[in-house]
DNA sequence: GTTAGCACTCAACCGGCTCGAGTGCTAACC
DNA sequence: GGTTAGCACTCGAGCCGGTTGAGTGCTAAC
């Protein structure tokens, strides 16, 4: 037995209608409401068929059949009809954002919060991260009497700062002359690069040996503890109202899988390689969910560094909607961090 | 009729089995677990008194009776026994942060997810906040080739940036030139009063003035939109443990108030006179949380700025509990932002 | 004032019942 | 051969009634 062009038409209703009702769908609701002028024995016959084939699952024999993961995938994969959307409230977010300071993570947070109000579904928007950034600018502002501010701008556009302590006091002059010298030093290396560079620095800067020492410190820190991605979520709420979440039990696990923010990054993040990504139920390789589906979309940054945006839903999930919504929010965000002159943290 | 030893003994009995188990306590229970030397028939007698009083309810004829906000409002005030709260992962909190470049954004998200690991509720914590901050240091440090951080730093030690757009092609030593000038000009004045100071300067420095003119555009737009207080959350789906969330709909309306920072901050943020506030149930003037109760304690930093944490659970909250671990955690935030010389934004 | 005893209440639980949605199969139909 | 009508069957959901047990309120005795 194999597909033909009937079953999939049959298959493709049976999937409308459980994303739209979440409710097991049987032969005459198709034949009805789906009007493929065929009676629902018929119906019957090829959902038994479609079971058979792996497509359709029957919780218990007087119910009627709900999709597979694997129908899932061939929905997304072939069946669907993926539509523009048309919602205000997308072309809003650069709205939001333009004329005003931007820091990334404000982007980011906003980010989220819109997908998951425009999905009703759980939004996770992670900040960009890509190859090492070069580093364009050091400078030290003086903050008190014996301390620093250490701004780096790197090429990504992506500002660090941190303080260290002087040793003694300095004058801002001398941070001033300080700063000119690391700038010139360092320009065009990356982090890993500067590590190796400075302790030879500081032995030929005999007199600011100690503050060199200090800052080398500093940098080996942030070597070692690479950049941490913000994470933003938004709508973990949104999952309550779907009957898959009426058990607290399993809300419960959902939620503080949301909370474990490295664990959750860690799941969207994926493989950086493709635009998007869909993946069904067990596909997600995670036990909590399995019965979501995470849908991934990129975006990009200035420097070539690459966010990611993810959807976490139900495996019903309105798969073309989510796509275009990614899809225009990726453009979006892209635009956005290529656009203006401001900074991205 | 008025409250006598006794009866003040029992109804502690009763909150403290309540708060134990969550399930109504009968007269039985008290007579047999908490030896007072009394039957059962006794106990309800007083018990029916304590009803009377106002202090216990009945869900209804046959069940035992719970305690009412009036009688935890009488427990946190007078019944209850605080004890110092003995554990190591309190202390953990400086000794994580230890040596370590300290994000302000950091200490808080960790302080949020220490609470609420252990009071097992909801904790919030708010970022400090408080009198004007006094500019210390304005310094512009070269991003790109037409723009430029500004860095500002101020008395409470905390560090503003952000971009603005150079009028053409500036050179680093010009920059640090007005840098120093602005400093000389600004410092100790609060972003209310340089923003009345900028317009007259770029006057005189007749060659900057459109840059200044940038900064001014800035720096009004920080005035308008106050620093953004930072709202941490941890334990959220610690709260769907609790039988009074394991009706779906009430999990979800309490999930999305959590969702709403801007409104959780202002319900957590009260008035920040008190050391420690104790709102139960309807005092906390949130219809969501007619049956939460919120504790809260303070912080602060070096500048003479206020930060709040907060936790948030059932009304038959571990009071005594929850108030020492806040105690704790908030001498150790305080430590943490008046002790190191390391930058705090 | 305290307690034992007893009647009463009521949520929770259980088992049986019906209802209805849905299936699978078979026989007839085109 | 594919399609359809008909029918027996299955099984969850919802309802009903009985039982259980925790708990109360009251009263009478201590």
């Amino acid at each position: 037995m194999e597909m033909d062009e009937r079953k999939l038409k049959i298959l493709q209703a049976i999937i409308d209608d459980y994303i739209l009702t979440g409710v097991p769908v049987g032969s005459r609701t198709i034949s009805k409401k789906y009007d493929m002028g065929l009676s629902s024995a018929t119906i019957r016959n090829e959902m038994s068929d479609l079971e058979e084939l792996g497509y359709l699952d029957q919780p218990h024999v007087s119910a009627g059949r709900i999709p597979s993961a694997k129908a899932y995938r061939l929905y997304v994969d072939s069946l669907m009809r993926t539509g523009r959307i048309q919602d205000g409230s997308l072309e809003s977010v650069s709205r939001h954002f333009t004329g005003r300071v931007r820091q990334m993570e404000d982007v980011i947070d906003h980010a989220a919060s819109v997908i998951s109000t425009l999905t009703k579904y759980t939004a996770v928007v992670l900040s960009p991260k890509g190859k090492q950034p070069r580093m364009q600018t050091v400078q030290l502002v003086p903050v008190s009497r014996d301390s620093a501010l250490v701004v780096i701008v790197t090429d990504a556009g992506i500002v660090r700062d941190s303080t260290i302590r002087l040793p003694g006091e300095v004058d801002s002059d001398t941070l001033y002359a300080i700063s000119r010298a690391l700038t010139e030093e360092l320009r065009g290396h990356t982090l890993e690069e500067a590590c190796a560079i400075l302790p030879e620095m500081s032995q030929r800067m005999q007199e600011n040996e100690e503050l060199l020492r200090g800052l080398y410190g500093l940098l080996n820190e942030r070597r070692e503890a690479p950049a941490r991605t913000h994470v933003a979520i938004g709508g973990t709420s949104n999952m309550l109202s779907y009957p898959e979440y009426s058990d607290v039990e399993k809300a419960r696990s959902f939620l503080s899988l949301m909370e474990t923010r490295d664990k959750l990054a860690s799941i969207i993040a994926g493989n950086g390689e493709m635009a998007f990504t869909v993946r069904i139920g067990p596909e997600t390789g995670v036990p909590e969910m399995a019965d979501c589906s995470i849908v991934t979309a990129t975006y990009s940054t200035r420097g070539g560094q690459q966010g990611t945006i993810g959807v976490i839903g139900p495996t019903r999930m309105q798969y073309s909607r989510v796509l275009s919504i990614l899809n225009s929010m990726g453009h979006q965000l892209t635009d956005l961090f290529n656009g203006g002159d401001e900074r991205h943290e």
